[in-house]
DNA sequence: ATAGGGTTAG
């Protein structure tokens, strides 16, 4: 719109107008038609050259919200005889617009022009630096104001000791309070409000102090202060003695519970609010709502969702977000989904609270989609995404979206890395896993106890003992967790003298065993056959520290009775417990009487298992085996006749090993590496090597009716000979050859691996379906006992 | 002569 345009207008009344018709149309102009009309009518009898009467139309203008401010500038460009006050009104429309730097150009403009500046100019100006936070054109204001003399005016006071405030230039705000001969509350709150929001508690007790009357707004401002920094009962004690509470007032407590983790009080107080019949607003609504939230109260969210309908605040953007985050943090994501299909301006968090609502419960899809489609992705939203995929055992997403958030440009911070420390361990990356430790080191984040109990957890299930220890070391907290990890750590890799001194330590430092730690210690027993301190063990678990053994502690007890061929009293344990047993506890026992020879029993216990659960390949092969290993071929064909009836495939063993960066993969009787010339004639030197130190292979497990030379080639192209024959090539020493294997080692690798590691002087380290074995110099740290 | 300005809670 323009003054061409506005002259193309009807006028809206006949010709003659006056000041007071004028005063009469103006509050009625809510349109930029409207004011075009009286624009018109203005300019068509010559009115707008009355300074007084143009200045009306430009307020008006200015201040609508449907007004464009080009069209305001038009007016005041038109403007003949221009003042003071109309110069402020243009200045103030550009401030309350956030256009600051606009109004400071028109200053300057204004000074060129010689306009004279008023008492009202130099805090539209100073608001204009405040919002700006910049501090050094207010300094310079502030100069200018001083030689001008309005420093006098306590409005320009107030503004020019509340930009100093809140730019935190505390000694130029204290400053200007100190000298002034007229201060009146407004000085005092500003002033106030600077400390509080530095946190400067004893200048703020003093500012406080010193008001010569306490309003309700100086007191809010000290409880939140109070609230801020953890002072509860004094911010409680200020509360309680307010003689006016105002709906600040209970907001500001209701929120220092809030921030202080206080969820139930924070509650409380809110009912106490409204059966006080005080007002609620948006803003405590979302204190409240986050007290909800973690106390995943979604009943108390819901009621509040009610009472803001019925009060007719729903439309808050903060406040949708608030119940977004809400519902999907309690886990009622039909609920979020809701608000957030229908919503608008939603933020970051509301994005993020969807992508965790969804993983909460289980749509992991749905999570990617949503992050995917995301428009602003933050650390937040990775993290969620990753530990969600982390937490749903999708490691190898995990570590791919690692790598993009990298990509991306973004710091994964401590708790991405739990996540992808975790994935590490479920995959054995040892390279990536100590990249991260180093990534840790060398950017200066902090090891606390879960990041801490998470690389020591993947040391230990990557074989790296020593490096799990360091970090066991170096932290400051320890948790029941950490012990945890330690203690199994340590009995997994064969050290379990170590693994029960770390017990007796963990206890004497006062921590209390859980039922996991537990798991650790009859584990540590089992893997020595230490019968007697498994027993110790677990009765003091049952009487010393009153917990329930479950199914699992069970099996551990069946499988160390086993193991060390007391077969009667393994079955007698599994007899007795007072839960049902399940598949794992009876597949211990079949181990067992696979170990020690005992048919008999095997076939009994094998042919439970295999009808408990046809599918499962193991007990076949086991079974098989026992058969087979005292030449009862008849009775290994029925088996594999049963596993071709119901379809059951023997799990290939596979091996794997990382050498450089790279994760190399080999089955059984594999031929598929491109390296595999390399490899047969590295098996060759070791075949010849191991006949010379007297290796002979062990084909009591085969149970092919193959002939003798047959066996043992087979033999030879089990998956974990590939892999060491490889690692022998590729990884040159002294790095360990280190090789995650899917099933158990068998008895004929295992004495392989043992010559191996003699004969070509290299340390192997296989981490089994249930442990480590570290070969060094002919011997392993399972001492043979597995 | 007349009009217009600042502060607090998440």
């Amino acid at each position: 719109m323009n003054f061409i345009k506005a002259l193309n207008h009807k006028p809206a009344f006949k010709p003659s107008i006056n000041l007071s018709i004028l005063e009469a149309h103006l509050p009625k102009c809510q349109s930029p038609k409207q004011l075009n009309q009286v624009l018109s009518q203005m300019i068509f009898t010559g009115f707008i050259r009355d300074t007084f009467a143009a200045s009306r139309v430009l307020k008006c203008s200015a201040d609508s919200p449907f007004v464009h401010i080009d069209h305001s500038l038009q007016i005041f460009n038109h403007i003949e005889n221009s003042n003071g006050f109309i110069w402020n009104t243009m200045m103030r429309a550009y401030v309350q617009r956030n256009s600051p730097e606009k109004a400071i150009c028109l200053y300057k403009l204004m000074l060129d022009r010689n306009v004279g500046c008023d008492n009202y100019t130099y805090p539209i100006l100073v608001q204009a630096c405040t919002i700006r936070l910049s501090e050094f054109e207010g300094k310079e204001l502030h100069n200018q104001v001083f030689k001008t003399g309005f420093d006098s005016d306590v409005y320009v006071q107030n503004t020019l000791i509340n930009m100093y405030a809140v730019c935190g230039n505390m000694g130029d705000a204290r400053h200007l309070v100190d000298e002034s001969p007229v201060l009146d509350s407004v000085s005092w709150n500003s002033i106030l409000a600077g400390y509080v929001q530095i946190g400067d508690v004893d200048n703020a007790k003093y500012i406080y102090g010193m008001m010569p009357e306490r309003n309700t707004i100086a007191s809010n401002s000290m409880i939140v202060l109070f609230g801020r920094t953890g002072r509860l009962i004094e911010a409680l004690q200020l509360f309680n003695e307010m003689p006016e509470k105002d709906m600040v007032s209970w907001s500001a407590l209701i929120s220092c519970y809030e921030q202080n983790e206080m969820y139930e009080e924070a509650l409380v107080l809110f009912m106490k609010m409204k059966a006080n019949g005080i007002m609620v607003d948006e803003v405590v609504v979302v204190s409240v709502l986050s007290a909800c939230a973690h106390l995943s109260l979604v009943k108390t969210g819901k009621i509040i969702h009610c009472l803001v309908v019925k009060i007719g605040i729903e439309s808050y953007v903060n406040l949708q977000n608030a119940f977004i985050h809400m519902y999907s943090t309690c886990g009622d994501i039909i609920a979020a989904q809701k608000l957030f299909n229908g919503g608008c301006h939603l933020d970051q968090i509301s994005w993020n609270s969807m992508i965790s609502g969804y993983l909460k419960c289980g749509s992991v899809e749905i999570a990617k989609k949503l992050f995917d489609s995301m428009p602003n992705k933050d650390v937040v939203s990775w993290s969620a995404m990753i530990s969600g995929y982390a937490q749903h055992d999708h490691f190898s997403e995990t570590l791919a979206l690692f790598q993009e958030m990298q990509l991306d440009g973004l710091s994964p911070d401590e708790t991405t890395l739990v996540s992808v420390i975790s994935a590490c361990t479920h995959l054995a990356a040892l390279d990536l896993g100590i990249w991260i430790h180093a990534y840790i080191k060398k950017n200066g984040l902090k090891v606390n106890v879960i990041l801490g109990t998470t690389l020591i957890d993947m040391y230990m299930k990557c074989g790296c003992v020593e490096n799990a220890l360091e970090v066991f070391y170096g932290i400051e907290e320890m948790w029941v967790s950490t012990w945890n990890a330690l203690i199994l750590g340590l009995a997994i890799n064969g050290l379990v003298d170590k693994s029960l001194d770390m017990f007796s330590e963990m206890k004497r430092c006062g921590v209390v065993p859980n039922e996991i730690t537990f798991m650790g210690v009859l584990g540590a027993c089992r893997h020595m056959g230490l019968v007697d301190e498994g027993y110790r063990h677990f009765n003091s678990m049952i009487q010393e520290h009153k917990i329930e053994p479950n199914i699992k502690h069970y099996g551990c007890m069946v499988d160390l009775l086993g193991r060390a061929g007391m077969l009667k009293e393994a079955e007698e344990l599994i007899e007795t417990m007072p839960m049902a047993p399940d598949v794992a506890t009876w597949g211990a026992l079949l181990g067992a009487c696979k170990k020690h020879g005992d048919n008999k029993m095997g076939e009994r216990v094998g042919r439970k298992l295999i009808e408990f659960q046809p599918d499962h390949d193991g007990f076949h092969v086991l079974l098989s085996n026992i058969y087979a290993s005292k030449g009862n071929w008849d009775g290994a064909l029925e088996v594999r006749g049963m596993m071709m009836r119901h379809g059951v495939v023997k799990t290939p063993g596979c091996s794997m090993i990382e050498a450089k960066g790279v994760v190399h993969e080999f089955l059984a009787g594999d031929k598929a590496h491109p390296w595999m010339k390399e490899i047969e004639d590295k098996l060759d030197e070791i075949a010849k090597k191991l006949k010379m130190e007297g290796y002979a292979p062990d084909t009591n497990e085969i149970s092919l009716d193959i002939d003798q030379e047959e066996k043992e080639t087979s033999l030879f192209r089990h998956s974990e000979k590939l892999a060491i024959a490889f690692g022998l090539i590729a990884i040159s020493p002294p790095t360990p050859i280190r090789i995650m294997k899917n099933l158990r080692i068998c008895n004929d690798c295992h004495a392989a691996a043992k010559f191996i590691s003699r004969a070509f002087n290299r340390e192997i380290v296989i981490r089994d379906r249930h442990r480590f074995h570290h070969f060094k110099q002919g011997s392993c740290s399972c001492t043979d006992y597995w």
